[in-house]
DNA sequence: TGTACATCAGTGAACGCGCGTTCACTGATGTAC
DNA sequence: TGTACATCAGTGAACGCGCGTTCACTGATGTAC
């Protein structure tokens, strides 16, 4: 819609990927749709094929960002691991749905991309380096307990990312619109959980 | 499809929520065509708005539908607490991810229908009905612990939703395709992780 | 500094497609007398 | 038992719509000489 001054756009690609966010926001990556999205920019149909193979390239590209800024604020939150394992833990579950929280449209094509992520190795890789993070946290966790008595950090890990997966997904506030009301945040729901999940383990 | 013999179909409304569970099973909620639907049948494009006012309507019933079967598989694991609280929660967690499993087309018209469940009301209502039981569930685990140390029975019963929740949503194959691998079964993994949950809760 | 030319990011028109929904209608069913 | 009629589940054609993608093209950019 927004009229150019210069015939060349200058950087159409960010451009793209800033109006499908807002559409996804909106409506989901269902909801998404490449003509739209090319209109808000104010290009013509068949331009945004110059920077992307098809619809589900720039999905898989949103998505993959995603997952990079997930998987950065992840790490930061989880700090080395400061002060304690458990509360490392603690502050990437609050990261985790600051994340959902922030940026539903980018949680939503990481989520719910609409197709399976093995279609893109690029964003495979991504949405595993973001899973490292948890792992790097479940490892300190089970670090700090007597030996023998240690769970496999893998499974506490993965305990940790469907608790957290579980509550964004049902409480809060996404495009697919179908969440819970809830008597309580979810991030005090999530750290009660995690809390009382960790003492047992550890 | 499908020639008819006689003009009335005779059980319309059914085989039209059939067809459409076929569809979303392969496609998802949101793949999902009522035309494509009645195409299935070997009915008119028209012939659905006889029982369903819209699209999102037909979807609502096949929520609704879900929510139900999915209370009663979960009040039947539940078994009124036995052989007791936690043995009959790790029941309900069995049944949960059993349903997301052999039902994936129900679990995905409920949770990612499209549109909020508080369009509907009775489906809002239904939905309740089966977080009910596992309300249930919460409390008898709670009741079976001392006094003065009892943690809200409502916060537990979240607790073991979101985690059922995000095990099937991260780990059991559906629709919207985007589940990742898993080295052990999601029934083993959410298992072990309901059992150091209620070992501390408890 | 100026010019020829390769590069490439955009255009716009077209293709084929299928959707959801409405409408006036018609064929079958069953009920009241 | 037979008939008139109301009911209602289907039809089929049409409406308006917008999508994703391809194609031959053209306008702007920048680089080599």
């Amino acid at each position: 819609m927004a009229a150019r001054a210069s015939y060349h756009h200058g950087n159409l690609r960010e451009a793209l990927i800033a109006a499908a966010l807002d559409m996804i926001r909106a409506s989901g990556p269902n909801g998404f749709t490449l003509a739209e999205v090319a209109r808000g920019v104010g290009v013509s149909g068949a331009a945004p094929y110059r920077h992307f193979r098809d619809r589900n390239a720039l999905i898989a590209e949103i998505a993959k960002q995603g997952f990079e800024k997930f998987a950065e604020e992840l790490f930061a939150a989880w700090d080395e691991g400061r002060p304690n394992a458990v509360a490392a833990v603690e502050a990437c579950a609050r990261a985790y749905l600051g994340f959902a929280r922030r940026e539903p449209a980018f949680y939503a094509a990481m989520f719910e991309p609409g197709f399976p992520l093995e279609d893109d190795p690029a964003l495979l890789a991504a949405s595993e380096r973001a899973f490292g993070v948890l792992r790097l946290a479940a490892d300190a966790v089970v670090c700090a307990m007597q030996r023998g008595k240690r769970p496999p950090s893998l499974m506490v890990a993965l305990h940790v990312w469907s608790m957290c997966h579980g509550v964004a997904s049902l409480f809060i506030e996404g495009p697919s619109g179908s969440r819970r009301k809830l008597p309580m945040a979810p991030e005090d729901l999530l750290e009660a959980g995690l809390l009382i999940y960790l003492q047992s383990v550890g």
